[in-house]
DNA sequence: ATTAATATGTGAAAAATGTCACGACATTTC
DNA sequence: GAAATGTCGTGACATTTTTCACATATTAAT
């Protein structure tokens, strides 16, 4: 587990630092200073160097960044020369669309299963992803260690448990349920109405600049 | 804009205490503490008084939480007593996801109308909500104020520009790119790639608990 | 009534995160 | 090769957010 140091708000911003890298040296940019890649990602300057020093001393001074140096380092440091298989279950409206989308762009993440209660889907594929009835969890999971989760909210929890003692630890839930498991599996929520919400909330209570 | 002292952390979980307070409601309970209401959303239950206390004392000591007196200070609060009309830009995988559910169901919250580039597309209706050209930005919008932005990532900042100039002033944004905006407008940015990256670093690299 | 139990609201402390500003060094220019 | 410029890495500081822990008020029980 090495350090595990490095704070979680950083740890949360650089698989997008990964992502403006990868599209640089795509560019042929050969050089960036922590300025540059600020006005890209919208992320303070001082912030980025504070991150990146959390890894040592990665860039030199006068010149910023080598492209192609960073990009390796945080290659290996997201595991990204290898691929993680993710699993999906539900397939509906919202999971279609993820299965739809390819996250291999630009990371090195693939939906390789997905799961479903509706017989109609099961048998089937999307784009290429075979989809098994969720009762065949155990047998068709493997040793997939991810999750993302788009079932209805009722079936969030239940599900879950499944997830868990199928050896599941780490779970994407997109349900508006806040589902309880063990210490040991982690779970993160995306919750879209309340960012709708949240969004409106701040657009009426929040001033905002009225200058241009 | 009345107080605006409420901090940033506190206003994103609003949405969920209030969709949690509907659920109880319907169920027909009357009363709730903070440790249940945390034990439902997993936010700690001190996290949670202090988050109520900024808007002054909402409970009782000794009893807890009236639930209907704060479901209904939470509905004002929250402005959800009018409905927020949302457009939608880019009616594809993702777009249509959205479009098809109702965020009314725990939201005052609609969107009533899309947008998008492609004349198959431009002129029919996804569950009820119509789909305009992308041209029709400006005759269309109207003082639509909020705006989701599901459009391919090459797109995104050129469309931005035409939603400022549309007037719009706040954009929940689901491309990868970090669009460039005036500060009197605010952008929310949700990047699913970025999510489910994140996830899997957590795992890798952070210790979880190992006991049950 | 008296007591025990409960649960808020908050001062104070701690933890986490973000920003400033500058010394040190590398690069570029002249 | 000297001077000017650019940019990192970081100590110190600022801000934000979370958590502890308890005085205080209310309810519930006997
Ligand atoms: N679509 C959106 O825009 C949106 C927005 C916010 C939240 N969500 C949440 O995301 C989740 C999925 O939304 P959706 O719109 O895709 O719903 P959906 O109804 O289109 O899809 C749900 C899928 O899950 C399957 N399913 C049902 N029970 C199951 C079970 N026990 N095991 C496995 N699969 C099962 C259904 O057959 C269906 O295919 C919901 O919890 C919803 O609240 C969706
Ligand atoms: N689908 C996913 O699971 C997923 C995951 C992560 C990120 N994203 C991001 O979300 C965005 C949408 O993804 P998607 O899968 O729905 O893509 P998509 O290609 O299915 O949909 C994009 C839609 O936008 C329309 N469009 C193109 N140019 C337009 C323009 N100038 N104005 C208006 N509409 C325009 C297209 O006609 C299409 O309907 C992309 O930026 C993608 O990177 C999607």
């Amino acid at each position: 587990m090495e350090q595990n140091k490095i704070p979680q708000a950083t740890a949360k911003r650089l698989p997008l630092y990964y992502r403006f890298l990868n599209n640089l040296n795509q560019q042929g940019k050969k050089r960036v200073s922590s300025k540059e890649l600020s006005e890209a990602v919208k992320v303070d300057s001082a912030t980025i160097r504070r991150d990146f020093s959390y890894f040592g001393a990665l860039g030199k001074k006068g010149y910023g960044y080598n492209v192609e140096y960073l990009l390796g380092f945080f290659r290996s440091t997201l595991d990204q020369h290898e691929v993680t298989e993710v699993a999906l279950i539900g397939a509906g409206n919202l999971g279609t669309a993820f299965l739809k989308y390819s996250f291999m762009k630009n990371n090195n993440i693939r939906i390789t299963k997905a799961f479903d209660a509706d017989w109609e889907k099961v048998g089937t594929d999307i784009d290429g992803v075979p989809i098994y009835h969720v009762d065949q969890l155990f047998e068709k999971l493997e040793d997939t260690k991810v999750v993302i989760l788009t079932v209805p909210a009722t079936e969030a929890d239940n599900i879950a448990d499944k997830l868990v003692q199928a050896g599941v630890n780490g779970i994407l839930n997109f349900t508006p349920a806040r589902i309880t498991v063990p210490s040991h599996v982690r779970v993160h929520h995306i919750d879209l109405a309340v960012e709708l919400q949240s969004l409106v909330y701040f657009l009426k209570h929040y001033p905002l600049d009225t200058k241009e």
